[in-house]
DNA sequence: AGGGCCCGCGAGACCGGTCTCATTTTTCTT
DNA sequence: AAGAAAAATGAGACCGGTCTCGCGGGCCCT
């Protein structure tokens, strides 16, 4: 603090500092135009010399970019959304960009305000992860800046290139059929939220792996979750209210896996002697649960990084082509041949 | 869009509009100085009817306020620190400032270098969660802006209020004394990363509880770990190693305690019944794990609302309080009295 | 009725950059 | 060597707000 003078140098001080004018810094800092190279080097060594760091909201207002990217989440009770952003934010952590986040909470209206707070940042991008936005209200985004989405897939030509998501209703199947593979015939599935794409997805996948097999679809063995621990508990408790028997479920989520295995467990129903359980996110306590779960593993993290690598580079107007993500199955010990 | 001219109206339009001059409209926008009733009523029409916006550059750059919060976190790992992180978005969604984020990864050096782009943007204020940094980088922090520490405590005068912690040292006795209650000699403790405070605190927690106890500390007794599933399945392997015998064991976190909990489930030593567990954190899986995990509770959510209450607060200069929050135990079924 | 005050408001400097355009300097042609 | 073209640089308008200053008019007081 004793060292120099506490004011920030600005652009003129620099200037008169190098013997130049604004105009010349300003070149030298955005390389916009050749600077020879002695000016250059006494520019540099100014700002180096006063620790010179240009001011954001002068640069901000003078051209309109402000250097930040608005990320938007849904964060009640999703682990997974927590993940991706974190891949957002380590991306971006060697970026010129800085993120800023708000909170959509699964409701539209309350996702809409935040982006509109984001939008009144300036933000120079929109990173949306699982959006319960119309699709009305996406279109107009895209249209007035760099846009994302995460965990979400619209089939249109004009988002291509602008979805990342894993194929949920791929995995629903994969995770289907390896319980049929494992000579399961009467196998439950517990869905996420009714709404959601993503539950609707995997639902989908559920019922084509049946299909397939040749088994008739039994409604009564679908139980509709909320994506929380609670759900896979009531689940099963339906399940048994129902009178249904079932040797195998597959959980929408992991949480909903947690909770079916905990009501089994209460009942001295065994898994996976008696029943196998499958679950969907392969989140961290998966590996570590009692027996550990067999699930379905989305690469959140690597789908955050490359969500923000793809939107930079959609910003700065750059070709880039985004990664297929693949759910993959995670098979541990909580489901087994059916006895 | 095809509403009215594209461009957004700036203060200028919106005066020229009323019939006022810039100044009045920016007195009306800020409430500095009274204005008159029929001249506020024109500005507040004007600006409704044409759908005005501040812009935040030009506003930053003359008032010098961002109107935004840093947020620094340790994100690998560590879903309480998301949990945090949340609470803080959720109480800055309907306060005027946005936040802006960084992770530290851990790292002193990392966590610098974030802390620097954060000021870099002119954040008016930081909340630094689980912060890394020596306490004289923090001085200095303080000396510049407001500064929220979380997950933290400095014992000193200077940092009274603002710190918002819970008593960790208190939550590991909690947890061992709930054990000791429960009738077991023979705790073993599983400590989390090395050198953290919250580590620390914990182990401390575990040894007053033991000497209050009378009970004598078997250094043979505590693992290290590293917060993470495998640390937990390690700390077993570790313990059966070096011949200890336990009925009972105090994890650092739950993530450790699951790890743990499976560990034995692959010994085929059953919890409770041969051996009770006890994590912290009460992390959402907490509920739902077989059994369900005693614990001690942090209120996670909570803390980053409080935070985040307290650094608007400081920033406007405003008298404040911080709540005080307590670890928590949270009897669930993974302890029992030893037989 | 005249003077002093306070209130409300407008004018305009200022924040610290970017960018256009004009000017100066250098380089290249012929 | 002169003129033209190209390159480097400077001057200054501009982005959209905030804030200080000073002016004019209404109110109160004597």
């Amino acid at each position: 603090m004793a060292k120099s003078n506490k004011k920030k140098p600005t652009i003129t001080d620099i200037a008169s500092h190098a013997n130049v004018s604004k105009s010349t810094v300003s070149r030298v800092l955005n390389g916009t135009t050749p600077v020879h190279d002695d000016k250059r080097k006494a520019v540099e060594d100014a700002m180096k010399e006063m620790n010179f760091e240009p001011n954001v909201f002068a640069r901000g207002l003078a051209s309109g970019q402000s250097l930040t990217i608005g990320l938007v989440t849904q964060n009640i009770g999703s682990p997974t959304y927590d993940s991706i952003a974190q891949g957002v934010l380590f991306s971006l952590s060697d970026s010129r960009f800085s993120p800023i986040f708000a909170d959509g909470q699964w409701q539209p209206d309350i996702e809409m305000k935040a982006v509109e707070t984001l939008m009144g940042r300036k933000v120079d991008g929109l990173i949306l992860v699982g959006s319960c936005l119309p699709r009305q209200e996406l279109d107009q985004l895209k249209e007035a800046l760099p846009v994302m989405l995460v965990a979400q897939h619209i089939e249109d030509e004009s988002w291509r290139g602008h979805c990342l998501y894993i194929d949920n209703e791929q995995g629903g199947y994969d995770a289907t059929k390896h319980l049929l593979e494992l000579g399961h015939r009467n196998i439950a599935h517990i869905t996420g939220i009714k709404d959601q794409q993503d539950s609707i997805h995997r639902l989908n996948g559920y019922r084509r792996a049946l299909i397939e097999a040749g088994i008739e679809i039994d409604e009564g063995l679908i139980c509709e979750g909320q994506f929380d621990g609670n759900s896979g508990v009531m689940a099963i408790e339906t399940l048994l209210l129902r009178g249904k028997s079932f040797s195998a479920i597959f959980a929408a989520n992991d949480m909903m896996a947690f909770g079916a295995r905990l009501s089994l467990y209460r009942r001295g129903i065994r898994v996976p002697e008696d029943v196998s359980v499958i679950g969907f996110d392969d989140r961290a306590e998966a590996a570590f649960a009692t027996p550990p779960l067999t699930t379905i593993r989305q690469p959140a993290h690597e789908m955050g990084v490359a969500a923000a690598d793809a939107l930079v580079k959609l910003i700065d107007e750059k070709p880039y082509d985004l990664p297929v993500f693949h759910a993959e199955i995670v098979v541990r010990e909580s489901t087994r041949v059916r006895t």
